[in-house]
RNA sequence: GGCGGGUUGGCGGAGAGGUUACGCAGCGGAUUGCAAAUCCGUGAAGACCGGUUCGAUUCCGGUACCCGCCUCCA
């Protein structure tokens, strides 16, 4: 069996991964508030953990992994959004509004990841859907002695829980010294942080023991990931901005709600999108979203790609140039890839890569020597003929092992791909080419391909008049229209 | 102030204490009516200063610079 190392955060080491049941291996990603559209950091774990995902798969079995990615459909954030579309004078309640907000942005967030051929994780828990778990789960606490209620609010007890900070490698007194919070006036300790908080009249909350209120931010996660996971799971994930306070939060919650479990075995974190060498964000201008660059027509496949080009663990930079480059790299490799329909065998240098800390860098890198070796043996059999044998085994093999990276999979393949009638349209205009050219009419055969080539078809002349042709960047049927 | 990460060839970006990463771009060649595409070949590196070592870009220490988190944030 493939061994996998992860670099943990909680230990700071790459480590072999053993999971708690080889039968069940578990996995939970903190998702998205769902307030707006996924912006492009956003999407950055997403796609690390679908990597992660289709390797647990590739090595337990597609049924023995469970990945778990929440929706936090509580926040003030979202309140705020729908308060705005009330105030603009929509009549609906704000119940009503709220709702229809997360149920819009679910569906724009899952519009999004499709695109990126991030695989749907098997569960997608909202936490407004966990309320009673959370409540439960807060009660626990201050029976235990971590919690306490002030002022409406109920607290978490940092001091109640030592390890606090073991994290992401700071104690409790550093943290204060550095603080630049508002400490209200009801917390025992600077630190403390709210389980439960109270709602107005006008704000959405639930009937709990201590008033009607809502949950505060961290609890959804330790709740969710208990009643879909247990008490103890493999690996939990996010961005490394979560590893605090969010995920030290999430560890003192469960681990002081269940002392004698593990909670997370494994801790993963990826490090920030920068956008043209600088932080993504809405007064540099540089901020977009998913959708943004799906609409200008830059795929998803490409958009994976340039992802996929950085390790997890760095700063990654979003630039024109590295999508002109991941656009480049596609279109060859789908090139070769398009007739070919039997499957193979992932490559053991891609999976290998891939298994040591997820090192897509590695694993594409070993693609391009696998296309390199295909294209090489094509070129010879083209010049040669027979000599050589059918390289169809190894376009399979090459595409299995593109496709645990989720690059090369038929459903993001749309924006290279040509509606069978077109591709005879196109075809018959190829031939009438060839035929022009072998017949030495050299402006003819010119003027078809800048037609073409207008058309967004690129022709790419094989020896011996053998006709290939590409949908280019700007590519429009309707201009196929009189060309001959 | 506290915690953490980074600095590799023109650009992007990995691994490994001693042997070509890989990709893009460039250059030379093949092929081609001409392009494109493709194929073959090729130069170029590891912030700075010390230390360990037979040998370090790779390990250790320091310096400089950059970045992130500490506040909603992937």
């Amino acid at each position: 069996m493939v061994e996998i190392k992860l670099t943990n955060t909680r230990t700071r080491r790459k480590e072999a991964f053993v999971p708690i049941d080889p039968a069940d291996v578990r996995m939970y990603l903190c998702g998205p508030t769902v307030y707006d559209r996924a912006h492009l950091g956003n999407a950055r774990p997403v796609v690390v953990f679908d990597v992660l995902y289709r390797l647990l798969r590739h090595v337990y079995g597609s049924r023995h992994v469970t990945y778990v990615r929440n929706f936090t459909d509580v926040d003030d954030k979202i309140n705020a959004a729908a308060l705005a579309r009330k105030e603009a004078g929509d009549p609906r309640s704000l119940e009503d509004l709220i709702r229809a907000r997360t149920e819009e942005t679910i569906g724009w967030y899952h519009a999004d990841m499709d695109a990126l051929g991030a695989l749907r994780p098997d569960h997608e828990p909202r936490a407004t859907d966990y309320i009673p778990q959370m409540i439960d789960m807060i009660a626990d606490l201050i029976a235990k002695g971590h919690a306490y209620e002030a002022a409406g609010h109920v607290l978490f007890d940092v001091r109640s829980y030592p390890a606090y900070g073991q994290l992401s490698g700071r104690s409790v007194d550093d943290m204060i010294a550095g603080a630049r919070v508002e400490v209200a006036p009801f917390k025992r300790d600077p630190m403390d942080f709210v389980l439960w908080k109270p709602s107005s009249g006008d704000l959405p909350g639930w009937d709990s023991p201590w008033g009607r209120g809502r949950p505060g931010w961290h609890i959804e996660c330790s709740a969710m990931s208990a009643a879909l996971l247990g008490e103890s799971f493999d690996i939990h994930g996010g961005g490394i901005d979560l590893q605090f306070p969010h995920h030290e939060n999430e560890i003192a919650q469960s681990c002081c709600a269940h002392p004698q479990a593990d909670f997370a075995r494994v801790w993963l974190h990826n490090e920030m999108l920068q956008v043209e060498g600088k932080k993504m964000s809405k007064s540099l201008g540089n901020f977009f979203t998913v959708r943004d660059l799906l609409d200008q027509g830059i795929s998803g496949e490409v958009i994976r790609y340039v992802f996929l080009m950085t390790h997890y663990r760095k700063p990654m930079d979003w630039t024109a140039e590295k999508v002109r480059e991941a656009e480049a790299t596609l279109r060859r490799w789908r090139g070769i890839a398009g007739g070919v329909t039997q499957s193979g065998t992932a490559a053991s240098e891609i999976v290998t890569a891939i298994a040591d800390d997820l090192n897509t860098p590695e694993a594409l890198a070993a693609l391009h020597e696998m296309y390199r070796s295909i294209t090489r043996l094509e070129h010879r059999i083209a010049y040669y003929e027979d000599e050589f044998p059918s390289v169809g085994d190894e376009i399979a093999d090459f595409v299995t092992s593109a496709q645990a990276l989720g690059l090369l999979l038929p459903e993001i393949g749309e924006w290279l791909e040509i509606a069978d009638e077109v591709g005879e349209r196109i075809m018959e205009i190829a031939i009438a080419r060839r035929d022009a050219r072998q017949a030495r009419d050299f402006s003819t055969a010119d003027r078809i391909r800048a037609q073409l080539e207008a058309a967004g078809v690129l022709i790419k002349d094989g020896p011996g008049g053998a006709i290939a042709w590409e949908r280019g960047p700007n590519f429009d049927p309707d201009k196929l229209d009189g060309i001959l």
